[in-house]
DNA sequence: AGCACGCCGACT
DNA sequence: GTCGGCGTGCTC
């Protein structure tokens, strides 16, 4: 008989450590509770860990004691053990990465004080009255509030039509029962103007968490969540590992925005896991979007989810007028600007009535490709398989991918030939440019990755807009989320079909989400606004869809398509990354794992699909292939991992799982 | 991941 | 003769 023994997850980060060991309690050491973070021997040397269970060792290990406790208390609660374990299951992911993700902030060294200053509930200064249909979604979640068995909603309101009004009110009805609050916004950028609106209503024990805040900011927040100090927790998805003490209702705003999937290790996606918490202390939780993903679509098509619809905008505000622009016909008729006749003609009426005007394309620089007019070379990054962007403020060639810059050559490193480059296309900067040009009198301020790289330069563009400094709001999808400009009532859309064409089954649905948010732009004051789409594709029905605000359509449409190609929500996707520097190593590889990946699994289950190159093969100097699994993989995770795990001792070949993977 | 063990080349 | 190269194997 093996005996009782504690199971401790090593803090190790490697693959081929996924797993618990088995150490015995010392005599004069007390029995560490769960999420405990002690030492232990490990090997020759003393590592720390967790640990996350008690269990009988099996027979024929010998072994050795806990060295000591590390902490006063339990890094982790139950519940955060359990969502532990549920997202090592789930993702496919180690134990020990996961619980380092969710692993309290260190304690710092100046000791600190956590008061907080207890502030009755305050109502809005504004005394907004809300509309009936805002009225019975408020009503409905505070009904569930009353029940507290754990109910989930999906606020499906037009863009505009005010859901922060029922959000504010339904976190007062949480506080007033005793509970707290998480409150999950996309970014970073938009936690700020959240913040300060929650503030208002509820004065100090509202709370921001993200990971630009300093080691102390982060301990005091993450102390006073845990003593039931702070109320309200506002932040984008690390905000949901937060360790409340009584949660008792979760919103997510723009509960379809893409952010909310990690990107890299271990992929998670922030509304699965607060959909998860939600259920486990039987909280009511609010999907928020006018939008929403497919997968909340269905759940509320399932039954799953409870739809509060809000089908129209507060009284004095319109859904703006929106018309499609074909820019086939624009180029056939001679006009080769990135500004169709109609737009700027538009642009221009509006600028006379001193009104503003948001102009939105999601593609950075001033040219996206440059190539040698003498043999036709694009010019590409060195380090990845991507065409080099032209920027011009610097003058220099970058990639988007790796970020790396070089001088634009004025020879041609392909064929010598000594004519200079040229550059094709339109990025951001050179609708800029051809502004400044056709509009010398209007003032426009541009929004990208490139003119918020300083802090705080975000919110002074938008501040600056707002205060109506400038005419033109020219920006990338950044201009799309957050802010309402009562100055604007034009929106120009320049290029629709940019999300369109990317490699990815969800691109239909981004289009249309992307579309719908930038039009939304338009008309947020009293002036009812006009929105103008330019595309190549007029027809396609995610912007007609779009365009004519007929979300019913483009739902059923895109189900269809998703049902007759089996992609999700009618399968589950896993993809396999393979990452290497030797690229025949790689391919070897990936070969070697499709293969037996195709024997071990039943083909009228999962299908195995490739391996096939990345869509970005060579990134930063390495190539990345990939294998993905299309059908039942639920259910099949654990014999896909073993599978997996035999491979991922080579080292040459980094093997990366990625559980419903975005962004093909 | 670390760290030891292990079996072959040029050094005080 | 030994110091040290990094290949492979294990950690309750």
């Amino acid at each position: 008989m093996g005996e009782e023994a504690a199971e401790v997850v090593v803090r190790i980060n490697h693959p081929r450590l996924d797993n618990f060991f088995h150490y015995r309690i010392p005599h004069k050491m007390d029995k560490p509770k769960l999420g405990t973070r002690v030492r232990v021997p490990f090997g020759h040397r003393i590592v720390e860990g967790w640990v996350v269970g008690y269990s009988e060792a099996e027979e024929g290990i010998l072994l050795r004691e806990i060295a000591e406790i590390t902490g006063t208390e339990p890094d982790f609660t139950e519940e955060m053990l359990q969502l532990a374990h549920w997202m090592a299951g789930y993702y496919m992911h180690p134990l020990s990465e996961i619980l380092e993700l969710m692993s309290p902030p260190k304690k710092p060294k100046r000791p600190l004080e956590l008061t907080i200053t207890e502030s009755p509930p305050r109502h809005s200064a504004e005394g907004i009255v809300l509309t009936d249909e805002q009225q019975a979604a408020l009503t409905k979640i505070m009904d569930a509030l009353n029940r507290q068995e754990g109910s989930s909603f999906l606020l499906y309101g037009v863009t505009g039509c005010g859901k922060t009004e029922v959000y504010l009110r339904a976190a007062q009805a949480a506080l007033e029962r005793g509970c707290q609050v998480l409150y999950l916004v996309p970014e970073i950028a938009l936690t700020p103007q959240m913040d300060a609106i929650f503030q208002r209503w509820f004065g100090e024990e509202v709370a921001v968490w993200h990971h630009r805040l300093t080691g102390r900011e982060k301990y005091r927040t993450w102390e006073g969540i845990k003593r039931g100090l702070y109320k309200v927790l506002i932040g984008p998805r690390s905000a949901v590992f937060a360790p409340f003490k009584s949660l008792g209702l979760i919103i997510i705003d723009e509960e379809h925005d893409p952010a909310y999937k990690q990107q890299e290790k271990p992929y998670y996606h922030a509304r699965q896991l607060a959909l998860w918490r939600a259920r486990y202390n039987k909280a009511v939780i609010v999907l928020g979007s006018a939008t929403p993903s497919l997968e909340s679509y269905t759940a509320a098509a399932a039954g799953k989810t409870q739809v509060l619809a809000i089908k129209n905008r507060p009284p004095g505000r319109y859904l703006p007028k929106v018309s499609i622009v074909d820019m086939k016909k624009e180029v056939a008729e001679g006009n080769l600007s990135s500004l169709s006749r109609y737009l700027l003609e538009q642009i221009r009426l509006r600028l006379a009535k001193e009104e503003q005007v948001i102009l939105f394309l999601n593609r950075r620089g001033y040219a996206p490709l440059v190539f040698c007019p003498s043999c036709g070379e694009v010019l590409k990054c060195r380090n990845c398989s991507i065409s080099l962007i032209y920027h011009r403020q610097t003058r220099d060639l970058r990639c988007h991918y790796c970020n790396i810059r070089r001088a634009v050559p004025e020879v041609c490193p392909s064929c010598g030939s000594g004519q200079g480059m040229r550059f094709l296309g339109t990025g951001i900067q050179k609708v800029e440019k051809e502004l400044n040009v056709i509009l010398p009198d209007s003032r426009v301020i541009r929004l990208d990755y490139d003119t918020t790289r300083k802090k705080g330069a975000f919110q002074q563009i938008l501040g600056s807009f707002y205060r109506r400094e400038a005419d033109i709001l020219l920006g990338t999808q950044m201009v799309a989320k957050g802010h309402d400009f009562p100055g604007v009532t034009l929106v120009g859309v320049l290029n629709a079909d940019l999300s369109l064409n990317l490699p990815d089954y969800r691109s239909a649905e981004h289009t249309f989400q992307l579309l719908t948010q930038v039009a939304g732009r338009a008309g947020r004051g009293s002036q009812p606004g006009e929105v103008v789409v330019q595309t190549l594709y007029p027809d396609h029905y995610s912007i007609t869809a779009a365009c004519e605000g007929d979300r019913h359509y483009f739902y059923r449409e895109e189900m269809r398509r998703r049902r007759y190609l089996e992609y999700p929500p009618f399968s589950e996707l896993i993809r396999v990354r393979l990452t290497g520097e030797d690229e025949e190593k790689v391919i070897n590889l990936s070969a070697q794992i499709a293969e037996e990946l195709r024997c071990l699994l039943k083909p009228d289950q999962i299908a195995v699909l490739g391996p096939a190159p990345a869509s970005v093969v060579r990134v930063k100097g390495y190539y990345r292939y990939q294998v993905m699994l299309k059908g039942k993989c639920r259910q099949a995770r654990k014999k896909i991992k073993e599978c997996l795990g035999v491979y991922q001792k080579n080292n040459s070949v980094i093997i990366s799982i990625e559980v419903d993977p975005f962004g093909f």
